[in-house]
RNA sequence: GGAGAGGUGGCAGAGUGGUCGAAUGCGCCUGACUCGAAAUCAGGUGUGCCCUUUGGGUACCGGGGGUUCGAAUCCCUCCCUCUCCGCCA
């Protein structure tokens, strides 16, 4: 949520913010229900005031006299009167929060401009796409796939992008975690293991409620949702509470699978590994003072790249235009993979900066040494990374003319082997 | 799952209808004393929101609802914690 303070001190920096978006806000709504919510306020609080005043007086008067039965019917009727306006309030209130949550995070000076993933800028390539495997194929259509990849009996045993991994694949799986956890434990990230069932609270915090309810598979009877990314409870560890400034920054990694519905998806994205309705990802995780959360944003980017690096897969790094951004960031890169099969580049981690936005929602702050106050934090996250689309681009880039994959050495030591076998 | 107890400020812990944002102790901050420290003494020390912001107002005693002129205190409901029993990886 952004600060309203800003919506009503500076409504035209909204304004800008909305249009380098491409989003299509009615700012003068949100600003009238701010108005309305406001004057509602003051009036609630005013007779509030009277009834306080009232009762210190009744508080000292003999209980029984007429002038007490005078007051307490006096009081009564302003009791009445705050019940009433005590409800209009509540309404509009409701409708001011809402109407906030419609405001999206403002854009930092340094997104460039655009309405679409045509316009976001290529930051860095890496690796030489031109020499991967010449016998690269596409990883669904490699010979023996299905035996490791099971597609059909997971759909058998559950649906559609819930596959089986069996023998080498489940191996290779266990392998990439393993090394990406180690990783980012070199790199200072703490490794925690979360809850992967959040309750609705936490899920609003992170922004997945309201709008986003049908992205996640809910249970029965409890209500919880099955987390989309290791964000959300790792995000909420700290909802409502005070961090100490000299705590800053924390910096925490979480392994957790990843459940989504993805209504709506469909065509050559949803192919093989592409996108599952369940996938294994690590997600880095940081809090950090606001005046350092862009060089924290570079860092985390950066560790998260050099994953890719020591894999020896081809990548670049995307800047996100302001119409590709997002609702709640300020800035973003996205790690895309060479797919040397499909050919084609394969988002595996988004590495974004939300400022103040998410930690306002989740009331994340820290205790200020200069003035004394809470403070919102800033948080940072990316994947570090998402295991599907890395494992798909290895098993086609490394794809041998004898039809095994040959293993990064730097996962050689985990997986034991030097090549995947699909014999 | 069953039975019981309980959730109050950073912590401990009073308060069971009225001037209670809440005693007291500990902790923390500032000052005095001291060469310095400890001890002692004095003062201060929660968070959110609103406004005509060196100030004023209002809300918050696990969450939500109710009774009442007035609720930390009474009632309903949900959540959580602890103890005992049962079940179980």
């Amino acid at each position: 949520m952004l600060d309203p303070k800003i919506l009503r001190e500076t409504p035209d920096l909204v304004r800008a913010a909305i249009a380098k978006k491409h989003l299509d806000v009615d700012l003068d709504a949100v600003l009238a229900v701010d108005s309305a919510w406001r004057t509602h306020l003051q009036e609630v609080e005013q007779l509030r005031a009277r009834q306080k005043a009232a009762n210190g007086a009744l508080a000292a008067m003999p209980k029984g006299t007429p002038e007490f039965q005078a007051r307490v019917a006096e009081m009564k009727a302003v009791s009445a009167q705050v019940k009433e306006r005590e409800v209009q309030l509540k309404e509009t209130e409701e409708k001011f929060r809402a109407a906030m949550l419609t405001v999206p995070n403002l854009p930092h000076a340094s997104v460039p401009e655009g309405g679409g993933p045509a316009d976001n800028v290529v930051f860095s390539t890496h690796g030489d796409i031109a020499a991967a495997s010449p016998h690269a194929r596409a990883h669904w259509e490699i010979p023996g796939f299905e035996k490791l990849f099971d597609f059909g009996r997971g759909a058998k045993v559950t649906g559609a992008g819930f596959p089986f991994y069996v023998g080498d694949a489940s191996r290779l799986i266990r392998s990439l975690l393993g090394f990406f956890l180690e990783e980012n434990a070199k790199a200072g990230y703490v490794e925690v293991m979360p809850p992967i069932l959040v309750n609705a609270a936490s899920a609003t915090a992170t922004g997945q409620l309201p709008d986003k309810e049908g992205q996640m598979y809910e249970t029965v009877p409890d209500h919880f949702y099955a987390v989309p990314t290791a964000e959300v409870p790792l995000t909420n560890f700290f909802r409502d509470e005070i961090i100490e400034e000299a705590a800053l920054p924390i910096y925490r990694c979480a392994y957790t699978p990843c459940f989504r519905r993805e209504a709506g998806s469909y065509g050559k994205d949803v192919r093989g590994l592409n996108r599952l309705h369940q996938f294994d990802k690590v997600e880095l995780l940081k809090w950090v003072h606001p005046s350092r959360s862009y060089e924290e944003l570079d860092k985390l980017r950066s560790d998260a790249e050099s994953l890719l690096q020591k894999l020896g897969l081809p990548y670049r790094v995307l800047l996100m235009c302001g119409g590709d951004l997002g609702f709640a960031q300020a800035k973003k890169y996205d790690l895309e993979v060479w797919a040397a099969g499909q050919k084609r580049w394969l988002e595996v981690s988004s590495c974004s900066n939300f400022e103040a936005f998410q930690a306002r929602r989740a009331q994340i702050r820290y205790r200020s040494k200069e003035s004394g106050r809470p403070e919102l934090v800033h948080t940072i996250n990316g994947s570090g990374l998402a295991v599907p689309r890395v494992l798909a681009a290895l098993l086609e880039n490394n794809l041998q003319a004898d039809g095994r994959v040959r293993i990064p050495q730097a996962l050689v030591g985990h997986f034991g082997k030097e090549f995947l076998s699909f014999a």
